[in-house]
DNA sequence: GAGTTTGAAACT
DNA sequence: CAGTTTCAAACTC
């Protein structure tokens, strides 16, 4: 006997590491595997309920979440891309969701040959007596914890669409027969799902068996414990849901097909099913389910999935790779840069995907759409900018730093004439400062002198010490910053030690706390782009048509579109029009480069002239 | 709607 | 692990 779960005050938690799955390591763990893949919780790894909606008479496995919650999560405004059958039942226009249909009484079949012959280990005790004549209660959907986890890499359509007629469709109702929708074989089961409204046959699936369906999925988790784990893994989970919402479902199927003869463009095959391109996973033969497969990108009525390019291959890896290292020798700049760094480097729009046709296959990776605005070379102006402050904030400091220690050092001469002992002490204190900074300034001198030591201002390619690599312009601008900062110090006749090492500290925090404040204002500015920049494009994407895109996706200037990206990311010019991956170019014509720093109220010192060292 | 095809799941 | 069988969805007519 299985023990209730854990219920925390005011909600029901669904607590994994409880006592539920006590003794069922394999459940516990697949548990445990479905939020390692759900990634970092938008929740903490228990789902709350409110207390209310409690029902005791829910099963344990899956956890089943309460429909009210689950309608919640699940908006259902969303289109739904592929065409569904529709349920049987019209639903009435005030209907909600979770109403569901009044349900029709299932004849119950006496088992057959074929379930007969089955393995009786695999069916479970309760199966083996014919199943009592019941009706199936009037119950709302029962949403499951799979569900939940399913609605956050499917779009929220999945189970449900609204039509334009207010009729609500549901695309998968099973229609078993000698499953019992008790096996895998059974999508509702497969999914986690109560059989409701579907046209199975002595379906087991529901709350009145839920013993038996509990031993089933025991079985299937025995057998597999991903089995219930979502086929198509997310790469960028965290958003996961916009993408949905975008239409855009990215990801590759977890365990791939093996599919021979529909080479992979049929429902047939798993990937094609689940909108996704055959991966590495996959061992089909003749596959045509790739992103540069023009047979592929034109059953562009049942395929939803965009694939994308290998940044490899495009060379966006190479560069934002480089760049950041620029930034890796200063903390708040690497924090700004890693952040970009994610942005470029692991998305790429569903018109990239249709553009950007000559790379490998089997390399998936994805990019959010405010890859559309942010580009390398504004990730330089970035930097540079936070570069930038971050001098001028240098400079500033220690000019005032070196005023204070003039102020100081008045002072002391007023303390030195009311105590030798104190000016004595000082000098003290002095001395091997300054000796230590002029012998650092020389020992330097004579390293350089030798070679050893190479000069701050370095060729763009000198090697960094220790890690050999290349140094970015960002890197030698950074490593100015710091020498120049020692450099001054150390040339500084006035500063005391103590008051050095201060200044320093303090220049070092007004410098990250400046970088870190431009940065911060630049990301606020930046989503307010991207949210001009989305709405921008939702109004252009109903005047562009499909046919559009491909036109300019399928045409043979594609290779040339993409290669031309590859040189020149900003901007492509097709027919006197600008196009940059099949979009209509809204970010960088109207936003641009200097567009950024506009944003930013500031001019690009790029633009004004400034040594970028 | 019946029959066929297909590939995943189940089984050996 | 590979081959076979079972199954239900997808597809065709």
């Amino acid at each position: 006997m299985e023990k209730p779960l854990q219920l925390c005050p005011g909600s029901v938690k669904i607590d994994f590491a409880s006592a539920s799955y006590a003794g069922k390591a394999d459940i516990a763990a697949t548990a445990a595997a479905l939020l390692h893949a759900l990634g970092p919780p938008r929740t903490p790894p228990c789902y709350q309920l409110p207390l209310a909606k409690v029902n005791s008479s829910l099963p344990l496995w899956p956890p089943v979440i309460c429909p009210s919650t689950f309608a919640q999560k699940r908006p259902m405004s969303l289109p739904s891309p592929p065409p569904a059958k529709k349920l049987q039942v019209q639903q009435s226009s005030s209907m909600l969701p979770q109403d569901f249909p009044k349900l029709e009484v299932l004849p119950v079949e006496k088992p057959t040959k074929l379930q007969v012959r089955r393995s009786p280990q695999h069916v479970s005790p309760a199966l083996k007596q014919d199943s009592p004549k019941m009706e199936r209660p009037l119950l709302p959907r029962p949403a499951t914890f799979i569900d939940v986890m399913l609605s956050s890499q499917k779009p929220s359509s999945e189970m449900w669409s609204e039509t334009k007629d207010v009729t609500l469709t549901r695309k998968t109702n099973c229609s078993c027969k000698y499953s019992k929708c008790l096996k895998l074989y059974c999508e509702c089961f497969e999914k986690g799902r109560y059989c409701i409204g579907c046209n199975c046959t002595n379906c087991c699936n529901n709350v009145n068996h839920e013993n038996a369906r509990q031993d089933a999925i025991n079985v299937a988790l025995e057998r597999n414990p991903a089995a219930f784990m979502p086929k198509v893994s997310n790469s960028t989970a965290h958003n996961c849901e916009s993408k949905a919402a975008e239409g855009d479902i990215v990801g590759k199927h977890t365990k791939g097909c093996k599919c021979k003869r529909t080479e992979c463009l049929k429902k047939y095959c798993e990937c094609f099913k689940a909108s996704v391109f055959c991966s590495e996973n996959c061992r089909c033969t003749g596959c045509k389910n790739y992103k540069s497969n023009a047979d592929r990108i034109s059953q562009k009525n049942t395929v939803h999935a965009h694939h994308v390019q290998n940044p490899a291959s495009s060379g966006m890896v190479g560069q934002s790779v480089i760049i950041f290292h620029a930034a890796e020798n200063d903390s708040s700049l690497s924090l700004a840069a890693s952040a970009l760094s994610c942005s470029l480097t692991s998305s790429v729009t569903r018109e990239d995907a249709k553009s950007l046709v000559k790379y490998a296959p089997h390399e998936v990776t994805y990019r959010p759409s405010l890859a559309d605005i942010i580009q390398i070379e504004d990730v330089n102006e970035l930097c540079n900018l936070l570069i930038l402050v971050s001098r001028q904030a240098g400079a500033t400091l220690l000019e005032s730093g070196m005023k204070e220690n003039t102020k100081r050092k008045k002072l002391n001469r007023v303390d030195s004439c009311l105590s030798s002992t104190n000016h004595d002490r000082e000098a003290i204190q002095k001395e091997p400062a300054k000796q230590m900074c002029s012998l650092e300034k020389s020992s330097n001198e004579v390293l350089i002198a030798e070679g050893r030591l190479e000069l701050p201002r370095a060729d763009p390619f000198d090697i960094q010490k220790g890690n050999k690599r290349p140094l970015s312009p960002g890197t030698q601008a950074l490593m100015c910053d710091e020498q120049d900062a020692i450099f001054q110090d150390s040339k500084a006749p006035d500063a005391t030690p103590s008051t050095t090492e201060e200044n320093l500290v303090d220049i070092f925090k007004e410098q990250e706390k400046l970088v870190l404040t431009n940065f911060r204002d630049y990301l606020c500015k930046l989503a307010t782009c991207g949210k001009l920049q989305e709405l921008k494009l939702s109004l252009a994407s109903t005047n562009c048509s499909e046919q559009a895109f491909a036109d300019h996706g399928n045409n043979s200037s594609i290779t040339r579109v993409a290669k031309d990206q590859t040189n020149n990311p900003s901007v492509l010019q097709q027919g006197g029009k600008h196009y940059r991956s099949g979009r209509l170019i809204l970010a960088r014509t109207k936003i641009g480069n200097a567009g950024i720093w506009k944003l930013m109220g500031q001019k690009s010192p790029l633009h004004n002239g400034v040594d970028k060292c």
